[in-house]
RNA sequence: GGGUCGCUAGCUCAGCGGUAGAGCAUUCGGCUUUUAACCGAUUGGUCCUGAGUUCGAAUCUCAGGCGACCCA
């Protein structure tokens, strides 16, 4: 007996031959061929040939069976309309072509481009595995506010907006830090957020102004925790959505099996320039030894830690292709991390690094509110000074550390960078369904 | 912000100073094992917008719009 099946689907492509059509069909999970006969289906089989185009959502009843070339078919017996099409799909063999058009039209996108597709799906199965992984964990995940009359927790201008009834002025959010950690003061020991953040800067192929990271606090941890904790995670991410630690990024072979390099940020800058940071006993003798070595040095850089940084940027982030945690960072340049237990100056701080991009930013969290507020001041100082990206003083934040922070271990990863580089793509928009994009030029 | 490139039919593209084109899609006809079906015919245009040069501009120049890539 043959198997009697009723199917639904999208018409992707249609051949008639006369008395005989073939028609594939498509659903979510792939494309079937539909077998129409006018023998069997009579003034069905006019109708089918006649009033159904490529693009129309119908569904059918039928029996399987393989056609003489051996491809699944569905031998149609009933058929309905469910949905007419009144616009055309994409050429059928060279898809959406247009990268502005696919990201504008992303429905036309992901109706004819199976790729694009694929790269959602396995955006949502890497969101899903960190979610689950830091459960497993007894990691709580926790929503804190997106609107806030302080913007804090990163360095970034953001978006303004208002609210009318309480006629208050407010900012989209552009980090979760600053409330997770009230969470932490308030006895939820490992707590996370999985949202979006929103930063008022440029656009370009790593960036888009809003954004999706995830955020993890561990009390009574510190970064090495952190570290640790940043390389399972990835590594588990990475093994679920790409079925390996082992991966190929626009054609560079890219090694995420643990254990990866762990290098000082000094080690790093003197690799690559021969200049050793920790000699320089002012801006002045740094300044002079970078420019000799060739490498710019901007106005804005008024230390020591920020040449080093300076530096790091010109000269090794591009470099750092394979997974690589680069510790301990100027103070000035981290003032929400706890100074360096060891290293004057310095941090505990860590980036991690893959394909040349900032992927993960994590510190012993600074939970001193003496030490924190003087951070904020100098950091504030420097916004009157003209620098937008510099942050304010929170004093709720500050009040909040003053009831007592235990030390804690923090750690942010931008998903869609990750998503990029597990999903081999070349652009955040690739993978961001609606990326921002300019309104389409009307005449005049 | 700077540089380079692109924008022509619904889609993919050619045309680069002299009548606006092709393939696919649409519409019509033919065809009972196709799968980029095929064959014949048909339809479809603010050549991104505006100004300029020219006897004549999709084409050259300038300004603008949108996008891509590279750089900062």
């Amino acid at each position: 007996m043959p198997l009697e099946v009723a199917v639904a689907g999208r018409v992707m492509t249609r051949r008639v031959m006369g008395k005989l059509a073939f028609f594939t069909l498509s659903d979510e999970t792939g494309p079937i061929q539909l077998f129409l006969e006018k023998l069997a289906l009579g003034e069905a089989f006019t109708q089918l040939t006649s009033l159904v185009d490529a693009g129309d959502l119908i569904g059918v009843k039928g029996t399987l069976r393989r056609t003489d070339r051996g491809e699944l078919s569905v031998r149609v017996s009933e058929w309905q309309m469910l949905s007419k099409a009144l616009q055309p799909l994409p050429d059928k063999w060279h898809g959406l072509a247009d990268v502005e058009k696919r990201y504008r039209q992303r429905y036309l996108d992901l109706i004819v481009t199976p790729q694009s597709r694929e790269t959602f799906r396995r955006r949502a199965l890497a969101v899903r595995t960190i979610r689950r992984w830091l459960e497993d964990r007894q990691f709580l995940e926790i929503e804190t506010p997106v609107l806030q009359s302080e913007a804090g927790g990163a360095d970034a201008r953001p978006f303004t907006t208002h609210h009318n009834t309480l006629d208050l002025p407010l900012f989209l959010r552009i980090a979760t830090e600053l409330h997770l950690k009230r969470l932490v003061v308030g006895g939820f020991e490992r707590v996370f957020e999985l949202g979006r953040i929103f930063r008022n800067e440029g656009v370009s192929t790593r960036h888009n102004p809003e954004f999706t990271s995830v955020e993890v606090y561990q009390a009574y941890a510190d970064y090495y925790d952190m570290l640790e904790l940043t390389e399972q995670l990835i590594a588990a991410v990475t093994l679920e959505v790409c079925g390996s630690t082992a991966l190929t990024y626009q054609e560079v072979a890219i090694d995420l099996t643990p254990p990866w390099r762990r290098a000082t940020m000094h080690e790093l800058v003197q690799e690559a320039t021969g200049l050793d940071f920790n000699a320089f006993p002012d801006r002045e003798t740094a300044a002079a030894a970078m420019a000799a070595a060739g490498l710019e040095v901007p106005a804005t850089a008024t230390s020591v830690g920020r040449l080093l940084n300076e530096a790091f940027e010109q000269r090794v982030e591009a470099q750092l292709i394979q997974p690589t945690f680069v510790l301990d960072y100027p103070l000035e340049i981290s003032p929400l991390a706890r100074a360096h237990r060891s290293k004057p100056g310095l941090v505990e701080r860590f980036e991690l690094f893959i394909a040349g991009r900032e992927t993960a930013n994590a510190f012993s969290e600074l939970i001193d509110p003496i030490d924190q507020r003087q951070r904020l001041e100098a950091q504030q100082e420097r916004r009157l000074a003209g620098d937008l990206e510099a942050q304010g003083v929170d004093e709720d934040f500050l009040m909040a550390l003053e009831v007592g922070m235990p030390p804690t271990g923090g750690l942010g990863i931008g998903i869609d960078r990750l998503v990029m580089l597990l999903t081999d793509s070349a652009s955040i928009r690739d993978v961001i369904a609606f990326p921002l994009l300019r309104p389409e030029g009307r005449s005049g």
